[in-house]
RNA sequence: GCCCCUCUAGCUCAAUGGUUAGAGCAGUGGACUUUUAAUCCAUUGGUUCAGGGUUCGAGUCCCUGGGGGGGCACCA
């Protein structure tokens, strides 16, 4: 806080005319700067007449959503003695002489000002007059309806709140360029339907999922986003750095091995919505930094996580658009209806595999067999990868852009799952599933995996793929090992990639319609 | 990193290689007490992303660079 010295402001000694540039010049025309010279000069006049155009604070008595619900089925005509005062922000203007129209949005509505000369009184009328477009207002009036049946608050006395020196993107077509949409949010915001609402689907997909999980007995935590390990996944991190401590630290890329610290220490079930970074390419499905939910619950395997990923997101979808269908777009372009309620899919990754190609594969077959397989498909391979890798990218090449309506991918093969439990039938395998919808993952879930001796030797088959040359494999994790001898109870987990449910819900097909501001290159100013 | 597309007024968009780059909205001036993207009359506003080049002549064609979009690669 400043000294409380009385008067006004050094800030506010700055004006338009101490400016160098000379009025007239400055005063014509419209452009951009013509327009914003002449709402600074606004900002003067009102000064000078004594009125602050940036006032602390307005009391409103109700939202215009509170109000249209009121009172929305008013008769046309209707006049009421109910006071109101109101605020938002000026989106139109329709002046008619001695009668102005403003349309006035707050966060869920609009609601038209009925501004009467005859009411208001000259001098605020000429006042009223020099309102532009994007000006913040708030009015005291009484609620009516008009002629046409629209309602209205018929204005008493209307206050500035903040005045707007930059001009509103188009009123009618809004704004379309995404380079501006994306860098200058506000403005998409202010003007755009479909982006507000998109960000609202968004909110209510994650409080859909923290009512679900808390009403599943789920503690929701906070874990360190600086590590010095980047594990629990394969993803190149963003590596920072700690100036006191003189380290090297990671932009975690995984919740994953907290959480099950966690569940060590006997929290039993953990949640964390957080944002992660990864360190490649940026994408229609991709930003560096977004938006994970993992859970852990003990006691739990694979089929508990899979039934909960088939709630979450069905509640979740339901929650924020009052319905379970959703529109799936396809990678060729199209795009399907889908009722998210119908039981989903499962498919093991081999079985699918053998679907697209017409060879059964599994990870212990020769790797030799495999390359071939490859080689026919035109799927390029690593000398260093085993066999399961191999199918996972025979998966990836063949099956899995088939997958459009939800479909659990299951027992994906051991050497591509370090976290995961062997599964219990077949030693190639483990209990895993990805979750496919659109033909994009996401979800990820398992059986935990809670062998440390087995950890460790998982850990180290990692810790040499990286050494000879994979940049993206992990490293042995001594900390986590430790926590595994400890004892981790029998466990389930599951990741879901927020910004994807976000928009297989909203039904965009750009991650950057989910996430208020993306990652772009600066820009130049 | 590679390929394709794109960039014109504050916003949304026009403009066969050929007068001084045009509209709508916003802005400015005027009319109007029930408008609904109000309407009507008048009107201001341009480094056509930047820099080169070809040409008698470039917003338009070519090259280089920049931003954005899409695809590929990368990406549990």
């Amino acid at each position: 806080m400043g000294r409380g010295k009385a008067g006004p402001s050094q800030y506010c000694q700055r004006t338009v005319s101490s400016d160098d540039t000379p009025l007239d010049d400055i005063h014509s025309g419209s452009g951009l700067v013509a327009e914003k010279a002449k709402r600074l000069q606004k900002l003067d006049d009102l000064r000078h007449q004594g009125t602050n155009p940036y006032p602390y604070r307005f009391d409103r008595t109700t939202t215009l959503g509170a109000l249209r619900k009121e009172h929305g089925t008013l008769e046309p005509g209707t006049e009421t003695e109910i006071q109101v005062a109101v605020a938002g922000r000026v989106m139109l203007l329709r002046d008619s002489g001695k009668l102005i129209f403003a349309t006035m949005r707050d966060r869920d509505d609009e609601v038209q000002l009925f501004i009467s000369k005859a009411v208001v009184g000259d001098e605020a009328f000429d006042a009223i007059k020099g309102l532009d477009l994007g000006d913040w207002v708030g009015a005291h009036g009484t609620v009516m309806t008009t002629r046409k049946g629209e309602l209205s608050v018929k204005v008493e006395r209307l206050e500035l709140l903040s005045k707007a020196v930059r001009p509103m993107p188009d009123k009618w077509h809004g704004l379309t360029d995404t380079d501006t949409r994306f860098r200058q949010r506000y403005a998409d915001l202010i003007v755009n339907d479909e982006a507000r609402k998109n960000f609202r689907v968004r909110h209510e997909i994650i409080a859909s999922f923290r009512r679900t999980l808390h009403g599943r007995g789920y503690i929701e935590v906070e874990t360190p986003v600086l590590h010095v390990e980047a594990g629990g996944a394969h993803a190149r991190p963003f590596i920072t750095h700690h100036n006191t401590l003189d380290m090297q630290l990671y932009l975690r890329i995984a919740l994953e091995l907290h959480l099950k610290r966690l569940i060590v220490g006997g929290m039993e079930r953990v949640f964390e919505i957080g944002r992660i970074f990864r360190n490649e390419g940026i994408s229609t499905r991709h930003n560096p930094e977004f938006t994970m939910m993992e859970l852990y619950q003990a006691f739990a395997d694979v089929e508990d996580v899979i039934e909960i990923t088939e709630t979450l997101i069905t509640q979740a979808a339901i929650d924020a658009t009052g319905t379970s269908v959703v529109t799936v777009f396809r990678p060729d372009g199209g795009s399907e209806e889908i009722d998210l309620a119908q039981p989903w899919r499962r498919a093991r990754m081999i079985d699918l595999v053998e679907e697209a190609t017409g060879v059964a594969v599994h990870p212990s077959q020769p790797v030799e067999d495999l390359r071939a397989l490859a080689a026919q498909h035109g799927v390029s391979v690593n000398p260093r990868w085993g066999s399961g890798k191999i199918i996972e990218e025979l998966f990836e090449a063949t099956a899995e852009h088939t997958l459009i309506a939800p479909t659990f991918v299951t027992g994906h093969p051991v050497e591509i799952s370090p976290l995961a439990r062997v599964d219990r039938n077949d030693p190639h395998l483990t209990e895993r599933f990805e979750l496919f919808v659109g033909a994009r993952e996401l979800a990820n879930g398992y059986s935990e995996l809670n062998d440390p001796v087995e950890q460790r030797l998982r850990f180290e088959d990692e810790q040499a793929a990286k050494d000879a040359g994979d940049a993206e494999r992990g490293t042995v994790d001594e900390d986590y090992l430790r926590a595994l001898e400890y004892g981790l109870p029998p466990t389930g987990g599951l990741g879901i990639g927020m910004d994807r449910v976000a928009m297989l819900i909203a039904g965009v097909n750009s991650i950057k319609e989910v996430i208020l501001f993306p990652t772009l290159r600066p820009e130049a100013f």
